[in-house]
DNA sequence: CGAATACTTGAAATAAATCAAATAAGGTGG
DNA sequence: CCACCTTATTTGATTTATTTCAAGTATTCG
């Protein structure tokens, strides 16, 4: 979802060298790492952000650890038990509901700051499978606890509130684009939307590396892979875009906006 | 939204006869009634059906009034800042996003029961217009009040909880739907939608009155309202339902989830 | 390195949109 | 309460954007 080049001046998460802290004790086979907020430089993307300094440790007691999440593994699947949020530290992840008959589609891509799993509080269990686009790390929020503290805190209850509020928000903004765009303007939109997030994250927002398939995208955006490829290689030819497989380089996204 | 003989049963909100209290001073013109949660019939579906009986005058002293807006009539506006929420307590509304470009799109309907606005409180104003599909009643749920409260009782943190995370649910599902299902599907889910819905309410739901016209559930669908109604006619043919403009009976629900 | 996966491109098929026109329903003022 | 005007709905014929099918090429990662 990034470019590897760019990722490694901002990763955070993911152990370098002998930065790694000693796993502990993970339930269910995944390794977990103690999670320090203080000094993470995604604070002020993720839930962290709405605090003070001297009320982190009261967090750092919640989300108590992360783990890793291999590319093509889960985090979770549709049926789970809801238990925990997470937020990506490192990577992303892809949420693909399974529709009945067998069908997939892919409801959104995650970036580092973006928490997956609010669609699962309502029904106490997961709604689709969360997977690692690559080698990923996410802090778990366990929601019982995050819950209590959002009662005591109240900078932390409005942050949660606006980021439930957001995700309903994103999807709306989906759904218009589902139901209304031609696929050109879907392409043209996702560009400028994969762009827009990398850029609010610190990396380079004019020259990435996507992290999904052609077909990953156009299931995410209600087309075939083939369209997706099309548009990209149109887009290409008009000079909006360079495209170099997984590579992209925007040259005018004014020009995309206006599609 | 659901049949006006059926609805006349179920109806607590609009003062029939003599019933209706005297307005107290309203904002903005629009008249506000008192509100009872006690005793009114809905009491079972929104937010209050968290709270214990004696909890009830916490959440009444927050919810102070309702209000009317009628048939096509704007509850808030794109833009408007976000103070309230609003559940409906009789009658139905949409939501529509005005699109770039002057295209607009229906995101949602709301039938009794049901909030909206959840999609405000990320960015503090509206993102979209609430306009009334018939003269319908709002409970009004000034925010900042409704999240100190939240703050207090658990119970009602948790339902609200898990009424953002519904609504984020929710608008997964018509992700899915405007991506990836024919306009036969798609007609037939909101079928089943609606009469879930009017089901869940204590309304009759094999056959009922849509307020919507054909327009606006093909903007909700993503389909053009010729398409809308080509597909009525043909479910008709099949026998799978009757349609008489906007009266509506299922004969067949099975066949319909089945398409 | 090399099998498996991912991507591009062309040609044909198709679902839905668009254009068009007739009919029906609904609300308003007289 | 009715007549009329507006709005909503149905249905048909044609067009078109996108899918489907197909085949060759390029990447990727184990």
């Amino acid at each position: 979802m990034y470019d590897a080049v760019e990722a490694a001046n901002l990763e955070t998460a993911v152990g370098i060298g002998g930065m790694q802290p000693a796993p502990i004790s993970g339930s269910g086979g995944a390794r977990q790492f103690p999670a320090r907020c203080n000094g993470c430089g995604l604070r002020k993307l993720c839930i962290a952000s709405s605090l003070d300094p001297e009320e982190l440790p009261q967090l750092e007691a919640v989300v108590s650890h992360w783990r890793m999440v291999h590319r093509g593994e889960s985090l979770f699947r549709a049926g789970d038990r809801f238990q925990s949020l997470y937020t990506v530290r490192s990577g992303s992840l892809k949420t693909v509901a399974s529709h009945a008959g067998g069908h997939e589609h892919v409801t959104g891509f995650f970036l580092p700051g973006e928490t997956v799993g609010l669609g699962a509080i309502g029904e106490g269990e997961y709604d689709c499978d969360a997977i690692a686009l690559e080698d990923s790390a996410v802090c778990v929020l366990p929601f019982a606890p995050l819950e209590s503290l959002c009662r005591d805190v109240k900078s932390l209850q409005q942050h949660f509130h606006k980021m439930l509020s957001r995700e309903i928000l994103r999807e709306s903004k989906q759904m218009i684009l589902l139901s209304g765009m031609t696929s050109e303007q879907r392409v043209a939109a996702f560009l400028i939307n994969v762009s827009n997030r990398l850029q609010e994250r610190g990396y380079a927002s004019r020259d990435f590396t996507l992290r999904m398939t052609r077909e990953e995208i156009g299931s995410y955006l209600g087309i075939k892979l083939e369209t997706v490829s099309r548009t990209f290689s149109r887009f290409q030819r008009e000079g909006l875009i360079r495209v170099d497989g997984k590579r992209i380089e925007l040259f005018d996204i004014e020009a995309l906006a206006a599609i």
